[in-house]
DNA sequence: GGAACTCGCCAC
DNA sequence: AAACGTGGCGAGTTCC
């Protein structure tokens, strides 16, 4: 990490200070729920436990017993992959790295055996009473968790977060987003502030591609490169994100087509996971009338079908053009960035980053493309994070910044300086940086989410910036 | 009996 | 030709 041909000295001050911030955040902790992180954990044990009791009933489970006798465990993935894919030779799903039959959550509930849903609920419970509430319990210290945050382990200069880990908190499963953020508390009086930064990675991508329709995106509020990629994959003239099944339409598109293809994804993938993982048609075979989420009028086959694509094949053939077009008409000038960005990777057996930093090392062409844009993307929010450290101390605040999760920070703030920290962090996240940063190119933006005062970090509101 | 590996799963 | 980027961590398994 210090290798001084790893970084310019501004990249190495930015860490120093990065460092000294953290530490500040790690010092102070925030204030955890501990009797609430017991309570519940018995709550979840006795649950756990009742589930256990009724799936030992079912066949499957039996068969499964009986084959491995004292040697029995409901959680060995090894045991069960030997009894689905081997003794009772199901077809697997899919595979697992090192070839053998998956056993995750995907490949399971595809077999469409009752009783394995019932283990992939125990599954999801045990993950959070162990996970999350067992670490909190473990590293906290009169109440207080102080997560690291560490500037030292990350290819691409991003952080990282341990002891408990403050990056993987759950957030889109309610149920288990509710039972960890339940946990994490203000200091007594004060209350939980979060801002992150929207779409910092596109942003700072378009930074070093500097795409004209790319940008035109980013700066033109009226434009949705998501919804156009939707009524694209979808094959929809009109859409609208207010209307519900629109909105599902472009969430799978963003998070299954637009995303994955700037990670480096291809179109095969693409396919499948908007026809089947979001949209519910099947894989195989032709698709019938009536299958699938529903759309606005009748069903996703119902439209799939009436725009003549009858099945998963004739759909990735549509994706694979929309693929085609999306990188060589669309964004063309991203594509080439890419092109001549790897191939001067290949050339000099390293990258700058415009943030100082030097990645060298043998990667591959994905990891070459993302570590740039990944690391930069996080660097301006640590910048950020700096800045706001030392106006806080500078100015003694009651208010004090606890964690960040690389894009966002997290302020145990206190309510009578509530509008004072907002406008300062909207100062420094959106002015500040791109004022001291020339490089940024495109407008950067923030949002906020509060949580009332004294009460825990899963009743979240949005907080409006000025 | 512990280190290293595999697998699964949480986040951005 | 190749084909989703970055982490941490718990449990089970294998290796020494």
């Amino acid at each position: 990490m210090m290798n001084p041909s790893a970084m310019t000295l501004q990249a190495y001050k930015l860490f120093h200070e990065g460092v000294l911030a953290f530490a500040r955040a790690e010092q102070l902790g925030m204030r955890i729920d501990v009797e609430y992180c017991e309570r519940k954990k018995k709550q979840l044990t006795r649950k756990i436990t009742g589930l256990e009791k009724e799936l030992q009933k079912a066949k499957l489970i039996q068969h499964w017993r009986h084959y491995y006798g004292k040697k029995f465990n409901m959680y060995s993935n090894w045991q069960l992959a030997h009894i689905l894919y081997d003794v009772k030779k199901i077809t697997p799903v899919s595979t697992t790295v090192t070839g053998k039959g998956s056993t995750n959550d995907e490949a399971l509930s595809q077999l469409g055996i009752p009783e394995l849903d019932s283990l992939l609920e125990i599954r999801k419970l045990i993950k959070v009473r162990d996970t999350y509430l067992d670490a909190f319990l473990r590293e906290q210290v009169n109440g207080i968790l102080h997560p690291f945050f560490n500037l030292s382990t990350v290819r691409t200069y991003r952080s990282s977060s341990s002891n408990p880990n403050f990056q993987n908190i759950p957030k889109r499963d309610k149920e288990a987003m509710k039972i960890c953020r339940r946990a994490i508390l203000p200091r007594p009086g004060h209350q939980l502030l979060e801002i992150d930064y929207s779409g910092i990675e596109v942003r700072i991508a378009a930074c070093y591609h500097k795409d004209p329709n790319m940008i035109k995106y980013i700066k033109d509020p009226t434009t949705d490169m998501h919804l156009d990629m939707a009524k694209e994959l979808f094959l929809l003239q009109f859409m609208d994100k207010k209307i519900p099944e629109h909105k599902v339409l472009r969430d799978a598109v963003k998070n299954g087509f637009v995303f994955p293809q700037f990670y480096g994804d291809y179109y095969k993938n693409c396919a499948i996971n908007m026809a089947c993982g979001w949209g519910k048609l099947p894989k195989e075979g032709e698709w019938k009338a009536g299958q699938g989420i529903s759309m606005p009028t009748g069903t996703l086959s119902d439209h799939f079908i009436s725009m003549k694509i009858k099945s998963l094949h004739q759909y990735t053939e549509y994706v694979r053009k929309v693929e085609e077009d999306f990188w060589n008409n669309r964004f063309k000038v991203y594509q080439k960035w890419k092109n001549k960005w790897w191939v001067e990777y290949q050339r000099k057996g390293y990258l700058d980053m415009l943030t100082g930093f030097r990645c060298k090392g043998v990667m591959r062409k994905n990891e070459v493309l993302n570590t740039p844009i990944q690391g930069s993307a996080f660097h301006c929010l640590l910048w950020s994070f700096i800045e706001i450290d030392k106006i806080m101390m500078k100015e003694k605040w009651k208010s004090r910044l606890i964690g960040q999760i690389h894009d966002a920070i997290v302020i145990d703030t206190h309510p009578s300086e509530l509008e004072y920290v907002a406008k300062i962090v909207k100062q420094v996240t959106c002015h500040d940086l791109p004022k001291a940063w020339p490089w940024i190119i495109v407008p950067l933006d923030v949002e906020a989410d509060i949580c009332e005062v004294d009460q825990s970090w899963n009743k979240k509101f949005n907080y409006k910036l000025i």
